[in-house]
DNA sequence: CTCCTGCGGCGATGACCAAC
DNA sequence: GTTGGTCATCGCCGCAGGAG
């Protein structure tokens, strides 16, 4: 199978502070990648809490098969292709079972405001900001219609959403999606665009109830 | 320097086929 | 019927090179 673009020697480097025990440089890997992580994590499983251990088991993955990293290719592509490889085994495990972590009764949700947002006397320590980019676009993504989106990214096939996610939520290059899919270039921009079609049908449908 | 043209890369799209 | 895969075609965009 063709690698694609091999590690940069950016890459290379981090690698190198990363196996010399650099806690600062795994520091700064974790910030970089977690959010994105657990973004695609959630394209595979059902809950924020199995997505949060699928992306731990992920960075334990990378920890422990440093060494076997041989810069063949990115390290983002190697990092994304243990994450799909944990979640897809858990995504399937998590079809027979209902999760431990999904049986809470949903009153134990995120806060609405983080804590640190806040003063000890109560006051905002980080006020909340205006909404000042009411295009149509963000708009539309607040609220009803982004629930709608995120329910039809979820009911697409496997295949089709870990592109979308990957393309379109991520930013990896189509070469990339290639490399960690293990997929031909011509079948990854088929399936964005099948995966594309549905969403954009979701949407116009959603805009035709209102 | 600016404009035009040709070319290559890339993404979008539709059609078709195969497997399940 | 659904999904995955391939192929062909079209359009857009950036870039290089030549003409004026």
């Amino acid at each position: 199978m063709a690698l694609g673009r091999p590690a940069s020697p950016e890459d290379l480097a981090l690698v190198r502070k990363l196996l010399a025990g650099d806690e600062t440089a795994f520091t700064s890997l974790i910030e970089a990648y977690h959010g994105r992580l657990t973004r695609l994590a959630l394209s595979f499983v059902k809950t924020q809490a199995s997505a949060q251990e699928v992306v731990q088991e992920t960075w334990v993955g990378v920890l422990s098969g440093l060494k076997r990293f041989e810069g063949r290719s990115s390290l983002k592509t190697w990092i994304f292709r243990i994450l799909i490889n944990r979640a897809k085994t858990r995504g399937v495990r998590e079809a027979r079972t209902v999760p431990f972590s999904a049986l809470g009764d949903g009153d134990e949700a995120e806060p609405a405001v983080e804590p640190e947002r806040f003063r000890a006397n109560g006051g905002w320590a980080e006020p909340p900001h205006r909404w000042e980019d009411d295009t149509p676009e963000a708009l539309l993504l607040r609220g009803e219609a982004r629930q709608r989106l995120e329910q039809a990214i979820t009911e697409l096939p496997p295949r089709q959403r870990t592109v979308l996610v990957l393309r379109d939520l991520e930013g990896v290059s189509a070469e990339e999606v290639c490399n960690i899919m293990g997929i031909a270039e011509t079948n990854q921009r088929v399936m964005l665009h099948r995966a594309r079609s549905v969403l954009h049908r979701a949407l116009e449908s959603y805009l035709d109830e209102e």
